[in-house]
DNA sequence: CGACATATTGAGATCCATCAACCAATGTGG
DNA sequence: CCACATTGGTTGATGGATCTCAATATGTCG
């Protein structure tokens, strides 16, 4: 598996080895919210048209299909929780984002860092920076889905982000290992 | 389906819109070179140090898994061939990139391209929208394992993508669909 | 033509989905 | 505080999709 964490620890080097103007225009357009379990950050058809800073808390993004819901990304604290072809194109989301427990988040509107970016050319980088991180998420997400069974996707998430296991309902947990909820209720008591 | 295709167009746009000077420097840092049929681009384990952009012919990326090829990605004209996170993150490459057929490639070196990315700014954005493409191509990706069987994808690259049918192997289609073989012929003899 | 790569077909095994029944914990209205 | 609904999770039976191993067929190129 690629080491994509650390490129995380080289991203957030990098926001606090910003220079003091780039930093507070960062701050000028955020804003602080929180919002209860089970909000909708964004639905289904919206336009992505802000990015989500998790300060505190659980969320998660899906979509359905069927009928079946289909959890494409977990976000904890310090993740960034956007619909990156939404946002990216400024389409409709297939996607929606829910929280799974109270939250507080940073929110940054589209617009205002589309501008920031033109006037502080540091904050470009930061983009690139965050969409080749997504880019190698992704690719590791696909890389264990072709690798690995669902036996070995469950025990990887039990080795490795324990936190899952404890703070998210075995459905959810479910679909984002893309199995239904009786197979993942029958690895776990195989285990 | 989020049509990234059309987001490939602006890329294209926003290069020949590149002001002159930023288009020589990116033409003083290419080299067009031509390999046979069955050439490594890039070698397991060797850190992708050049990009290379397909002029003419096919090409694949892909690497192994218990002896079995998992083919990540097919190349055409006009198509950007990199292990994404070793040419990122300058490390070693777990895929393999080989030509399919004879093809001929325009080759930047990675170090050339970073100290042009400092010199010409246009180059840090182009930089960015084609990490945001390959993102959404592998959201897109992922959302076909998701919600589609092999002969639904299948019959999406035959219905999207017929010249992938036309220029490369069954073997190599079935690895692509994250299938084997057997199954491919058995989806085709179906239909 | 012969040889080696490429593709098809068959039989059996495996993984996982679906449908259905069931259980336990938690809430809620009366 | 109890009866009942709701949510979250388990267990069983069955079927479908796909894999694997093995045999056979079809190129295709020297």
């Amino acid at each position: 598996m690629i080491p994509v964490i650390s490129y995380l620890d080289k991203i957030h080097s990098f926001i606090e080895s910003l220079d003091h103007e780039t930093l507070s225009a960062l701050q000028n357009i955020s804003i602080e919210k929180s919002y209860p379990k089970g909000y909708f950050l964004l639905k289904q058809n919206e336009i992505c048209d802000k990015s989500y800073w998790i300060k505190n808390g659980v969320a998660r993004k899906y979509y359905l299909n069927d009928g079946k819901e289909i959890t494409t990304e977990l976000y904890f604290d310090n993740d960034l929780a956007v619909s990156f072809d939404s946002y990216t194109l400024q389409h409709p989301s297939r996607e929606c984002i829910e929280t799974v427990t109270n939250v507080t988040v940073s929110i940054i509107p589209y617009q205002k860092f589309q501008e920031a970016k033109s006037n502080y050319p540091a904050l470009l980088t930061l983009d690139l920076m965050l969409a080749e991180y997504y880019a190698m998420w992704l690719e590791n997400r696909l890389f264990q889905f072709y690798t690995q069974s669902a036996t070995e996707r469950y025990l990887d998430i039990l080795h490795k982000s324990p936190h899952i296991i404890q703070s998210i309902p075995l459905s959810v947990i479910a679909s984002y290992l893309g199995i239904s909820l009786e197979t993942l209720s029958r690895i776990r008591a195989r285990i």
